[in-house]
RNA sequence: GCGGAUAUGGCGGAAUAGGCAGACGCAUCAGACUCAAAAUCUGACGCUGGUGACAGUGUGUGGGUUCGACUCCCACUAUCCGCACCA
């Protein structure tokens, strides 16, 4: 009789043979394999289920992958700088290292009941000295190509976690960590020039094996629109006013132009014209943090009492300040066309400016109750009537070029990167302010420039980080001129140390380069990463601006870091995201103590497809149990029986193999575990009605199995008195041949509608397989005249009658 | 407002290339085993009508293409996600 499969033994058996023996070696005549997860932040509070799926998921690709013959690597780390270890530090004085080294320690026991394969020499911690070395080492190397620069400017600011925030970082008008409203502060900042970046990180997109879904919202994110910048003459001045637009064509219905109220020229014309107004104005402008300005429905204003010079038709255009005009997109200043633009149509119907239709629907003029935003064919703008609008943007635009009063060009939603933060636990940022010689990189031979204790972690909320209270850390001397100088007190964000960490894991210890040539060539750049979507225009848009600034300064011989991407969708329960302040959090504990470390990890799979989120139903993984005994059952009834080969058996062996490769290459998990199932049960069939399973179909069953259930995969491979690791195995091919039916049954439709089924020959002729059908369905055809007879071999008969 | 995704039984979901809708699993019901229960095994299980064989109907809604549509086209609805005064 069966012995019954007790899944704690077997599991914790398994866990201590595999660190005495791993499973995944080197040799000679193995590729090399990359798999990533995106690493986490090693929090307090436990995993849950839902952060199971992604680890369970590029776990069972990676095992997948050592069957299939690679070398893989699937290496684990600490994203482990970040606000919570500092709050936990503040409220409760323990230092944030001391608190991140516990939590890391918990996270990784925890990650260990996943039994994945991780490479933990592998490990990375993005706090750890010898690893943030690297961290500013880039950041020196930025510097010094003029990517990194100081700059004065307004910032996003979030006064609760009372730091400036990258515009990435700002999710409608809200801190995107803490969600409290961002305002806007006026800070000395560091930057990052990623928009030097921007053509390229949107053309390289389109090489990717990414989601379309991300590469869309990078591309938006980024988002390039062509036009042309525009010279607008102010009266009685010599400066001009550039505008960007992208409808040049519009140019001879700009009745009016309005300045953001940060625009540079607005202070100069106040103070010429003594106009409080305007003063006012850009005073409360100021004032109002993004989600005011966002809930903002009707426009607002002021005229400056100037006016420009259309550069077409010469007419005086009165010049405005409005807050709906970005100071840091474009110019910061527009042309205003009411009739074909909805905002100006609104600014100038509240404040009774001329509108003029340029543009029109079969080139006839018509009384305008809302701006014309369709193509259509130009009016009223002199030599160009007559145009069509589509074609007319480039002649304009040509116009302009050739009486230089304009030229073609782009324009990016993208900005640079606010890269300082006024926190304490970040990288210090490697840069010595010296009076004479002014911003200073730290030696390259000095780094890595390590955090200083403090006494208080407490955020100043002046814009000051911590770090500026300790006076002996930030007076030094400048390397330069060896005269007095004090170190940046501004950390860097929790991305600096992600944006690169994936280069780290193949070569860790190495300390004369972030990566050795020889192992970058071995195994970068990496073939599959796992995560989550939240990341979309943050840390992976971030990766791939720096892998391409380390490109272009011969650090890395690649330009996009991750090949492939997959993004697992969430766990919900209750119709919502899985997370500790919701209450609604399953422990994978209980699950893996009552089931199993294996019936978890398949049950994860099963839940739906990997890429939607999922509804999770602890009442489900009963199911993935049963048939978990049941293959072990299976292997128990069968291993001593002696049985030889039909071809039936050879059939679903065959049909097995395909099936899971098929689904498996095409990232379908669940039905992966589907296919497992319904072949399971016709060999359970064949088990108990016919004269039992043969060893090697047996041998098939456990190996397929392995990426999903290594430990029972492993037990089993024992039992049938294997030797070794069952992933020494090779992943099997399937044989067409064995695949085929000698027989097929044939469903026969009348009209469409299938009425009966025929069981037919593999090489049955046509007419005789038609005759068939049609004794089949006789009652149904009942005489009536047969139009049309379709035969789709292996697929489908149908009948097509007429009354 | 713009863009994207999704919609299939009581539930999660399946359906290579337009070809038997509901695989696989959960739940439920019935039966076997049991003193009994659990576990296990066997069977039923979209909806409507019929004792029944069977018939009709059915993949968010309305149209269309086709011998044939969950699948393709057009229009719409709902839910979720992203962006949002980007000129």
């Amino acid at each position: 009789m069966s012995k019954l499969y007790n899944h704690k033994t077997i599991e914790n058996k398994w866990r201590k043979n595999w660190e005495t023996e791993p499973i995944n070696l080197p040799s000679e005549d193995k590729k090399n394999y990359y798999c990533l997860d995106m690493f986490p932040y090693p929090s307090g509070s436990g995993l849950h289920v839902g952060h199971w799926r992604g680890y369970v998921l590029s776990d069972v690709w990676s095992r997948y992958k050592i069957l299939q013959g690679y070398h893989v690597l699937h290496p684990m780390g600490w994203d482990a700088f970040g606000l919570p270890a500092e709050n936990y530090a503040i409220t409760m004085g323990v230092h944030p290292a001391k608190a991140t080294a516990e939590n890391v320690e918990n996270f990784k026991r925890q990650l260990k009941e996943i039994s994945a394969v991780y490479n933990w020499d592998n490990e990375v911690n993005t706090t750890d000295p010898n690893f943030y070395k690297w961290t500013q080492w880039i950041f020196v190397q930025m510097f010094k190509e003029g990517l990194a620069y100081e700059k004065e400017m307004p910032i996003n600011w979030c006064p609760s976690c009372k730091t400036g925030l990258a515009n990435e970082e700002v999710k409608d008008g809200k801190c995107d960590r803490c969600d409290s409203e961002v305002t806007k502060k006026n800070l000395r900042q560091w930057m990052l020039k990623i928009t030097e970046y921007a053509e390229r990180l949107l053309n390289d997109l389109d090489a990717l094996n990414w989601p379309t879904k991300v590469k869309k919202m990078q591309s938006d994110w980024i988002g390039k629109s062509y036009g042309a910048e525009v010279d607008f003459e102010v009266e009685g001045h010599d400066e001009k006013i550039k505008v960007f637009t992208t409808r040049p064509d519009t140019l001879y219905g700009a009745t009016f132009m309005v300045l953001a109220p940060e625009h540079e020229l607005v202070k100069t014309l106040a103070a010429e014209t003594h106009n409080h107004d305007v003063e006012a104005y850009v005073f409360n402008a100021s004032l109002k943090s993004s989600v005011d300005r966002l809930q903002e429905k009707e426009k607002t204003g002021v005229f400056t009492g100037n006016y420009a010079i259309n550069p077409l038709n010469h007419e005086k255009v009165p010049i405005w300040i409005s807050d709906y005009v970005l100071a840091d997109y474009g110019t910061g200043a527009i042309m205003c066309v009411p009739a074909h633009d909805e905002r100006d149509f609104a600014f100038a119907k509240k404040f009774d400016l001329p509108i003029v239709q340029v543009i029109a629907k079969d080139g006839i003029e018509v009384e305008l109750d809302e701006a014309y935003t369709e193509v259509g064919i130009m009016i009223n703008s002199d030599a160009f009537n007559g145009i069509p609008s589509d074609q007319a943007k480039e002649v304009v635009a040509n116009y302009l070029e050739e009486n230089k009063i304009g030229v073609k060009t782009t324009n990016y939603k993208l900005r640079d990167w606010v890269f300082s933060r006024q926190r304490y636990w970040g990288e210090p940022i490697p840069i010595l302010h010296c009076p004479d010689c002014g911003p200073v990189p730290v030696k390259e031979e000095d780094l890595p420039v390590t955090l200083p204790e403090v006494e208080s972690y407490e955020p100043t909320g002046t814009g000051e980080s911590p770090l500026a209270d300790i006076h002996e850390w930030v007076n030094t001397t400048c390397p330069e001129c060896g005269g007095p100088g004090k170190r940046e007190t501004n950390t860097m964000p929790q991305w600096a140390g992600s944006s690169w960490y994936f280069l780290r894991y193949v070569d860790v210890n190495n300390k004369d380069a972030l990566v050795s040539k020889e192992k970058m060539k071995a195994w970068l750049p990496v073939d599959m990463y796992v995560g989550g979507i939240e990341h979309a225009v943050l840390h992976l848009l971030y990766s791939r601006f720096y892998t391409k600034f380390l490109y272009d300064i011969g650090a890395v011989e690649f330009e996009e870091p991750f090949t492939q991407l997959f993004n697992q969708g969430m766990i919900c329960k209750n119709g919502a995201k899985m997370s500790k302040s919701k209450g609604n959090v399953v422990s994978p504990d209980d699950l893996v103590e009552n089931y199993g470390c294996d019936s978890l990890r398949i049950y994860e799979l099963f839940v739906g497809p990997p890429e939607l989120d999922s509804e999770w139903d602890d009442r489900g993984i009963e199911g993935v149990y049963r048939f978990i005994n049941k293959v072990w059952n299976l292997v128990m009834d069968n291993k001593d029986r002696r049985v030889k080969v039909t071809p039936e058996l050879e059939k679903i062996r065959h049909l097995l193999i395909h099936e899971v490769t098929h689904r498996m290459d095409s990232f379908h998990m669940n039905t992966v575990v589907s296919a497992f199932m319904e072949y399971t049960n016709s060999l359970i069939h064949q088990s108990k009605h016919n004269q039992g399973v043969d060893l090697d179909t047996l041998k098939i069953l456990i190996t397929l199995l392995a990426p999903f259930a290594p430990h029972m995969a492993e037990e089993l491979w024992e039992v049938i008195g294997e030797k070794g690791t069952v992933f020494n195995q090779t992943w099997p091919v399937a044989d067409p041949e064995k695949m085929k039916e000698d027989v097929i049954e044939m469903p026969v439709q009348v009209n469409g509608k299938v009425r009966a089924t025929v069981t037919i020959g593999v090489d049955e002729a046509k007419e005789s397989v038609l005759k068939k059908a049609k004794l089949a369905v006789d009652k149904v055809i009942n005489g009536q005249s047969i139009v049309k007879e379709i035969y789709v071999p292996g697929r489908i008969i149908n009948i097509v009658v007429k009354a």
